[in-house]
DNA sequence: TATTTTAATAAAACCGGTTTAAGATTGGTA
DNA sequence: TACCAATCTTAAACCGGTTTTATTAAAATA
């Protein structure tokens, strides 16, 4: 690729000449700016973006962190790119998805700087090495979901009303007679989980009745979600006074639950009723009946991220802001009143 | 954020020393090394991106280059994302994807390089013209899709069977009796477009009919997918001697002629079979009955992208290589005999 | 006409790394 | 002891832009 030493070269002018002709920081007369166009298409020459980056500091590139069972993301995380995406392009952002691997970033030789103007963070847990990095550099970042709690009034997020929603999908199934409700949770060091299970237990409280800690589970590292789905449901399925209902962190989950349900010749919704925090599910032809689940709208979630880093990138607006995404109960057919035994 | 001098200088090295013990191109002593290694620690010095990749001219990152209608993906795209995320991670690349305008790319301002060491193209058109810079520049490049037949020898690339798939749709629908089939086909300029139209056209020919030119229709792009799918069905459904089956490009097509056949009390597929060129879709809860398509693997196809684009950037590799994705004809509520009236 | 402004261009410094070529130390060998 | 090779370190050049400062020519003012 020709250099701007060589389209300075042919066409007569200073390197500096050249710069000015493309970024028009200074006034070029326009028969030299013609003339360096001209040279510049004729060699095929354009500005080289890391060298440009390099001497001014601005990628417009923003980065999203994120990370993925066995790396393939479920339709809650691409709908939410397609949101990133969307507000990139209005706003002339290119978007860098990075999802090395923790080892391969350790490894003393891919030891970077990461390449971007800001990061959006998804899944933050309760102590969160990314969030730790990004706040020892000054770059801006913005979280998707919420942040740790001492960094609630340092850090910008959207995030749903997780609490809210987990309110009210207890409160709909304890007005529906059940009682016994299995509640398969995000993991537990995750922050998500702990809004959720408070949005659990307060539901019931306000029922007046107790809240069944114990049927709260937490996902494992070593299961998929299918799988720890499963497992616990079946577990759970099997005893004698069992289970009614369960609320599940996402669809795979859900997924898991189904098939548990079906191996023990439980019928959904008649013998079980079950919900799960969703977006619209790629898989939902797996899902019979359908699944009745809490829409998180993460398209917007993701627009909202994008916005806000870019506001924070382009004003140098360290205001902190914080936004709630709403979201709707869908009910569909998997859940409905208690049956009633004889 | 510390530079490499800051570092050099307190720990008393020079700035090569320092360069090696991170690059480890050059042997340091343990000793200087982990020296090197505190100081940074204690300054929080990690080397800068943009100033190393201007030295090594390696970025380590891949680009996606795709459009979207009204920048909202479709799960085809998003799936083969997640392809092409899968095979990044296991080889350490990151994704930049790259939406931007060409209004905004043709700006003199924002004129500038690629930041990436190879790119992913896709939905090439018979005279693409990203296809023509991609050459002009001597970086790796694959295309998804089928690239303009003069380049066939030239580019690497990754595609369905777009001429047998759909062969195999049009052939289902002639034995189930159907003759007048619309075909609702890509944009005229995509490659994709010539060769299902083939497909559609031997087909015919193979079963001793005529191909009835007339019902094969291009997407215009001033119409949304949907919009093209609704308008076209709707006015050849209102046809006194009119079509039975309809084969649309994408999802989003079907669901248009979904909504054109509900508008005119047309039961599908009762007196309208519809097939569809598609993956798992995202609102397959629109469709009633549900659609019958050819599932394109897109996850497949990025997958296979990204490992051909990465192979191509580490090996050097000029080896001109084609793939082909099968693509599985899924029989779903959508399609069925002709209805014989009376 | 002499003096100041203004506009356009150029020269040089800089951004923060890597790489090349040269230099210093050490240990081993003749 | 002198010489060589091996190992480690450094100074300087380079990657390809932008930015600051300097210079020149033309226009405006006194």
């Amino acid at each position: 690729m020709a250099t701007i030493d060589d389209v300075a070269k042919a066409a007569g002018v200073s390197k500096s000449t050249v710069s000015n002709v493309f970024t028009k920081k200074r006034p070029i007369s326009k028969g030299v700016s013609d003339k360096v166009l001209e040279v510049s298409k004729q060699l095929n020459y354009k500005p080289n973006y890391w060298a440009r980056t390099l001497a001014t500091k601005e990628t417009r590139i923003i980065g999203l962190n994120m990370q993925a069972e066995r790396i393939k993301f479920s339709q809650f995380h691409l709908s939410l790119v397609n949101g990133v995406l969307h507000e990139c392009y209005g706003r002339g952002y290119q978007l860098l998805i990075n999802t090395l691997s923790s080892d391969y970033k350790n490894d003393i030789q891919n030891q970077v700087s990461n390449p971007v103007d800001g990061e959006i963070l998804m899944d933050p847990a309760v102590d969160d090495e990314r969030i730790k990095k990004e706040l020892s550099k000054e770059r801006p970042c913005v979280v998707i979901g919420k942040p740790p709690k001492h960094l609630d009034q340092t850090l910008s997020y959207i995030d749903n009303d997780n609490v809210g929603i987990a309110y009210e999908l207890t409160s709909h199934l304890l007005t529906l007679g059940h009682e016994k409700i299995l509640f398969l949770n995000a993991a537990k060091h995750k922050t998500v989980a702990l809004d959720r299970a408070q949005g659990f237990q307060t539901a019931f409280e306000d029922n007046g009745k107790r809240c069944p800690h114990e049927l709260i589970l937490n996902k494992t590292i070593n299961n998929t979600s299918i799988e720890f789905g499963y497992d616990t449901a079946f577990r759970f399925l099997q005893e004698r006074n069992r289970i009614t209902a369960v609320i599940a962190d996402t669809d795979k989950m859900a997924l898991g639950v189904y098939q548990a349900a079906s191996a023990l010749n439980i019928t959904i919704p008649k013998h079980l009723s079950v919900f799960a925090f969703s977006d619209d599910s790629v898989f939902e032809s797996e899902f019979q009946p359908r699944l009745s689940s809490a829409r998180l709208n993460a398209e917007q979630l993701g627009e909202g991220a994008a916005r806000l880093l870019i506001e924070q990138i382009q004003e140098n607006n360290k205001l902190v802001k914080r936004i709630v995404i709403p979201s709707e109960v869908c009910h569909r057919g998997s859940t409905s009143t208690k049956f009633l035994e004889g």
